[in-house]
DNA sequence: AATGAATGAGGGTTCATTCAT
DNA sequence: TATGAATGAACCCTCATTCAT
């Protein structure tokens, strides 16, 4: 056996490194290719021979990496959505700001850029394509949103627990935090040309309103309702 | 004048209005099946074959009411969808309700039956479809979306011309009032099994928390804080 | 019996005559249509519905009196083509014109007028569905092809025991007078956008043409040649 | 250098070269087997289906190299015909024989080898569906028939000016010479079951009779009239 | 590892034909 | 006799997937 990795690594070490990274960079370049086409036709309407031809591949090869249609959407979700969403994840559970500052600045920082983002159009995939991909579905309940709702969760009982906020019913539903991001994504996507819609501001707005909505009404907040949205 | 109908005249007439009754019948259960269908496996990986099967009709059937299977989805779309938003539009223009009574009651009423329907199914197909359908997605803004927005605003706006609401950006943004409708929606299409979550307590919570953000804080409102979603 | 038929007589004084009537007209009116139809789109182009609808009549009328397309397709050349070609077959054979006269006069004006005519194009059609119809095809070489061939036979018998035609091998091929109208009606069809093809002009040279070729050099036509078709 | 080709290299070329041979057999084959079918079917009753049959070939590669059917039948018209015409085409025009000669020699030939030919069934074929595609009409017309056309005239004009033939109108309508062919060709397909027509010696007669009727009457033509087709 | 020719199941659509009324 | 709703076989075309090279 120490043989057969010594052969191994003597052919690792002439040329076949070359082989190696592009083992390695052929897969990505197939993952955002697929991307951008699953982004623009969606899942169904999207032809893996035109993934390889944005991959600048042969019509095949695409295959050797995923065995099938479907094993390619789930690595496109994977690789695309995944990273972004860990990142303000563990922002959230690491920051030492208030949870209205964290709110306001990081926050919606990231919802505002989400859904301007070529990113958005996963989501309208996942929507589509999910209820046929109870795997794919089941690694993003996983890996996003479960993540992502309990450290929504914490962000909240953390303002609770430091008198920034009274307790409410949001702590049973931090979805609702998120939920005009589908919307201004849906609307983006849909209706941009019969209706323009200031996502960042309603993203802004949300946020605003929830928080005087939650916001405690005593203490070192000096104004009691409003501030986040009165004019 | 009842003689001069003869048996055979009176049967002639009955074939004629039977005939009548299924073309106008027919089309009302195909659009039913294809509903059924749509909702189910979505657009493409419908097969009007089995929607003709569904409605114990012949695979050519449909296109004799419908020239092709976009034109179904359409219809489809049409009758199911527009006359419960048409209703609860017109209730919302009509109500002699306060503003706040008015969504705590039937527009939180109408959101949490849209949520539990079989037609919130539709609006997942409007999210992935319409973009390949931009003459179905104008249709539906034009009929239902930016009717529904309108009438949101003028609940809005009633409600601070009559003190029960401080000027907030809200009236910017309607859709926000809506929004946890489609998070609902896609939660339970696509999440519930991984994780119950009550969409009714969900949506009420939202419009509660809204309401409190917007309450005007002083005069006839006696809660001033927090009432709606305090515990 | 003497009631039945005052009975009888009663109801055609009424409107059932108007039934009669029609009974005897309808096939006619469908025939009619259908030869619009099929000389405009071709055999397999032309859907019956359209047929009924051009006559005014329901979609399943034609089947009561055609069994199949074919058929009414079949009835279509019948009605449309025979008449015709019988009318100048027994001219020919019973005429008391010199056959140069005959074929310069009545046959020239009767193939001109058919290459102009709407028959022309079943012509068309005959040719591309008669390898699909070969009853209709032996109907059509029966009734209007081998009658035709004799009687353009006897027409140069007639001249050449008259002294009119030499013996020519013409006798036994009397295609040949004919051949120009094949090629005049399928240029007209095909070509006539891209070169205009003046085929009156074009069968009399061709008549002038053979007349030349087989009229006997000497004897009581002063003309010895050329006359037909100098310049 | 020879030993630098590796057996694998070598192997790798070869398949290369046999991919590239495929490449370029493969349509051709293709076009065969549509030919045969289009010819015994004509172009509607034959299913493509069948061609890749005929062709021992899946159902879908004729799509790979053909992207309609249409286009298939375009791509068999312009193999099959075009270059038998443009061979006789250069021929006339560049014979250095007398006019006589080269109608009654080569493109006697010629027509009577189109006639008994497969390609015959071509014609057929365009006349029949020539309406439907003017596309293909129009290459067909431009290709074959009106270099056909001038080419004959040339040779008409040519066997004037030497004298051989006296002026007539056949020079204005070039295409009496060949009008025969098609009614041939049409007897052939559809009454030749009934009444065998001897097609090579009609188009004999033919051209006989013409050139008895255009030959100068004088001069240096020894045969004054009737030599053609006389007996 | 990479190519791209080839496969073949599958689905939308048409339309001749039937039949209840 | 007449209607027209309904049937269902047939066919074009697409595209995920395979495999010889």
């Amino acid at each position: 056996m120490a043989e057969t990795k010594t052969a191994q690594r003597r052919l690792a070490a002439r040329g076949i490194v070359k082989r190696r990274e592009r083992r390695d960079t052929r897969p990505q370049e197939i993952v955002a290719a697929a991307f951008e086409e699953f982004a623009a036709k969606g899942y169904t309407a999207t032809r893996l021979e035109d993934v390889a031809a944005r991959a600048r591949v042969s019509k095949g090869l695409p295959y050797l990496y995923f065995k099938t249609k479907e094993e390619l959407f789930k690595a496109v979700v994977r690789s695309v959505i995944t990273p972004h969403f860990d990142a303000i994840r563990r922002q959230m559970e690491t920051t030492d700001m208030s949870s209205e500052d964290f709110l306001k600045g990081p926050f919606l920082a990231f919802i505002q850029e989400l859904v301007l983002s070529r990113r958005a159009a996963i989501a309208r995939l996942l929507i589509a394509e999910g209820p046929k991909h109870p795997e794919l579905t089941a690694f993003y309940f996983e890996h996003v949103i479960s993540h992502g709702i309990e450290a929504l969760r914490g962000l909240i009982d953390r303002g609770v627990a430091q008198g920034e906020f009274r307790p409410t019913h949001l702590r049973e539903f931090p979805q609702l935090l998120i939920a005009p991001v589908l919307t201004a994504v849906l609307w983006r996507a849909l209706f941009e040309r019969h209706h323009h819609l200031d996502t960042d501001k309603l993203l802004e707005t949300h946020i605003g309103l929830i928080l005087d909505a939650i916001r405690a009404p005593h203490g070192d907040s000096p104004n009691e309702s409003g501030t986040g949205d009165s004019r």
